[in-house]
DNA sequence: GCAGTGGAGTGATTTACGTCA
DNA sequence: CTTGACGTAAATCACTCCACT
């Protein structure tokens, strides 16, 4: 049994069902839910990305969102359809031991734990903050520069993790409101304001969008999980009316179910006849 | 206070996939 | 039709911070 919800009152909210796979008899109860957005505000979202600048070629190609759970709300069954499964990985340098990172003296020497990020470092240094006038030895320069290097490292020892700052962050923030995708040249605008390579707003900008669309989807879950409750109890009550109905059905006396006859005078020949009230409306 | 710990938040990377020229 | 470039979502890792014990 398949049960869809939209939340979003489209005309065809379940169009993406046509293409969902049947669930196997296996999977007892299934509860398919569908979050789309409807067409309107994918329109809208459209016409938001080309007025961004029209570089950008293509929308989302999934408007949708579909979970296909056991009852009762069983979200681990997330973890059965794949979600959770890591793919094979290629070379962590993050997992390699110090000392094959002897050949990043320099990065390995900044203590991961320390409160000033190189990046913070690298953004006091060019903007000229005055908080970048900490006494900073030349091990912090050496950090400092190499973070400010607009390449990638060959070696692939980058992924080091560089705090934005509260300013930047806010920033990053305000530009999100006024829309969520950027285009190669608002990007790298924003990178120029801020200071930061464009790889790393546009880093900052899909982290965005996958967390608040994790925390919609959250608050949907939510939502159709009382919508789902609602409409269970609502069931539940039907039913019993049923039964109610059906047992009242059964005890009333056999009269009670015949049609509503009525005493009629022939105009013509004045003699009295019994006419069902079905008879009598239908003219015979 | 202080160290250890677990969880949340977040920057970065990898992979897969869709679109377009 | 195929192919490569490009952009994005999803999954994941790694680091940092903070509350709690």
């Amino acid at each position: 049994m398949e049960l869809g919800l939209s939340l979003d009152g489209s005309s065809k909210p379940f169009s993406f069902l046509e293409k969902t796979p049947k669930l196997s008899s296996n999977d007892h109860l299934g509860f398919c839910m569908g979050l789309g957005r409807s067409q309107e505000k994918r329109d809208s979202l459209e016409a938001e990305r080309r007025g961004n600048g029209g570089d950008l070629k293509r929308v989302s190609s999934d408007p949708h969102l579909q979970l296909h759970l056991r009852l009762p709300w069983l979200f681990d069954n997330l973890h059965e359809t794949g979600l959770s499964k890591g793919r094979g990985r290629g070379l962590d340098v993050n997992r390699l031991p110090m000392v094959a990172l002897a050949g990043e003296a320099t990065v390995a020497h900044s203590s991961p734990n320390s409160a000033v990020s190189s990046f913070q470092m690298d953004f006091w240094f060019r903007n000229g903050n005055s908080r970048g006038n900490r006494g900073m030895d030349s091990e912090t320069e050496r950090v400092s520069s190499r973070a400010s290097d607009d390449d990638e490292d060959d070696n692939g020892s980058s992924r080091k993790k560089l705090r934005l700052s509260k300013e930047q962050s806010a920033f990053l923030e305000e530009s999100f409101k006024e829309h969520s995708n950027l285009n190669p040249k608002q990007k790298l605008a924003l990178a120029n304001q801020l200071n930061l390579r464009p790889r790393q707003v546009e880093v900052w900008f899909q982290n965005r969008r996958a967390r608040t669309k994790l925390k919609q989807t959250e608050v949907d879950c939510e939502y159709l999980k009382r919508c789902c409750e609602t409409l269970t109890e609502e069931n539940r009550r039907l039913h019993k009316e049923v039964q109610e109905l059906r047992a009242l059905k059964t005890c009333q006396p056999f009269y009670m179910q015949l049609p509503a006859t009525t005493l009629t005078m022939c105009p013509s020949c004045k003699r009295v006849t019994t006419t069902s009230a079905t008879d009598a409306k239908i003219g015979i």
